[in-house]
DNA sequence: GCATACATACCAACTAGTCGGTACTGTTCG
DNA sequence: CGAACAGTACCGACTAGTTGGTATGTATGC
């Protein structure tokens, strides 16, 4: 692993974090990335190919750093695969402070500008947010077998659900300008989950 | 009311809805729109002072038509105020199908995009989605008062919570690029909101 | 000497916004 | 009545600045 100083292609990928959240990425210009990473266009596309191509590898860094996040985060040790579950909508809420651009999610933002016009940028944010919500589908899956729940949902579409909370408290945050509406819904959703394990035989049943 | 034939500003803030919902803000020009509204930048400019107005008008032309479109729907008939609260989530998933250009909403896109930028935007995104979550709490209160139910949560808090799954499911299906993930998120919606109003005394707490 | 990693200068296309002008619709006044 | 006037809606060529992308040069390490 090259890392001495970081090369210009790591702090483009950085600055692109940071930028493109703030901004979106169709407000983003290169020169933006350029002068936030502190490196020149020649620089850039060097290493990228286009725009488009620099999207599509922050996506793949976003979901490589925010693994390692959360691969290393304390929710995994609890003994109870509910209480990871539970531990993990914690964490998720805590994270939530401060300016939404430091809390919200790279991919969120960018698959809504970019799904009807750039499929690649697409395909890579879905790749994260699934990759994601995919680490989750053990844990839900062993709590349903531990307390013998058969329902009408999946731990795949317990997962999914979970991210969208998630996605769409990131924009009411991002509405009200503040993380506190966004840690409301993280709680309904832990209320959510609570509920769902609590209630014999999974007897709510949806049309 | 007059309504002849639309006029160009009915036009553009027409096609504002569509080509923004599929391309994003930034994305879309202004060349874009008066292209979409079969009209030339003179009527824009003459009747929007800037890009940036037109989006707010645009938002505003949001909550009329959706206002309308909620306001007529059939989920206020129901006799009992939690049934029109499941009835209001079902009518949500029933309207999702086909593109999700075409079901998705206009103002949760904008706001990624615009909320650091864009302060007028933020303004006019948020009392659009806030404002229609308000619609909702009358309901949810009463259905808390028939059933006696004291919670840590608000009418309020559950409204919001509705609003960002459903934007939640939104970029799901973005990211999928079909309904189906979203209309799976609203079902678990459905279920969260039948459960809380089950449970008896709502003993589930949550930290 | 040769590939990799940058830097600088540049360009064609596009962007939001401007501006002088036209067409139409009433209203006023002789 | 009808001519003069006024206000609004709309047109489309134009511009100044920005955009993503390119062409070419150079420094460094193997």
């Amino acid at each position: 692993m090259p890392r001495s100083r970081p090369s210009a292609k790591e702090k483009l990928l950085d600055a692109a974090l940071a930028t493109i959240r703030a901004k979106g990425y169709s407000a983003t210009t290169v020169d933006d990335l350029c002068a936030a990473a502190g490196v020149t266009k020649g620089a850039f596309f060097h290493h990228f190919a286009s725009k488009e191509a620099l999207a599509v590898a922050a996506a793949d860094h976003w979901s490589e750093t925010t693994g390692a996040l959360f691969a290393g985060a304390p929710y995994h040790d609890h003994a109870d695969p509910l209480d990871r579950v539970l531990a993990y909508i914690d964490f998720r809420g805590s994270l939530m402070g401060g300016d939404p651009a430091a809390f919200t999610c790279l991919v969120g933002t960018m698959v809504q500008e970019t799904y009807g016009s750039f499929p690649a940028i697409r395909e890579a944010c879905a790749a994260s947010i699934f990759g994601h919500a995919a680490t989750l589908e053990a844990d839900i899956a062993e709590a349903m077998a531990d307390r013998g729940i058969e329902a009408d949902w999946t731990p795949q579409s317990l997962a999914a659900h979970t991210q969208a909370v998630l996605q769409g408290a990131f924009i009411l945050a991002k509405a009200k300008d503040g993380p506190q509406i966004a840690i409301e819904s993280v709680r309904h959703l832990k209320r959510y989950v609570t509920l769902l394990f609590e209630t014999p035989q999974s007897k709510a049943q949806t049309s």
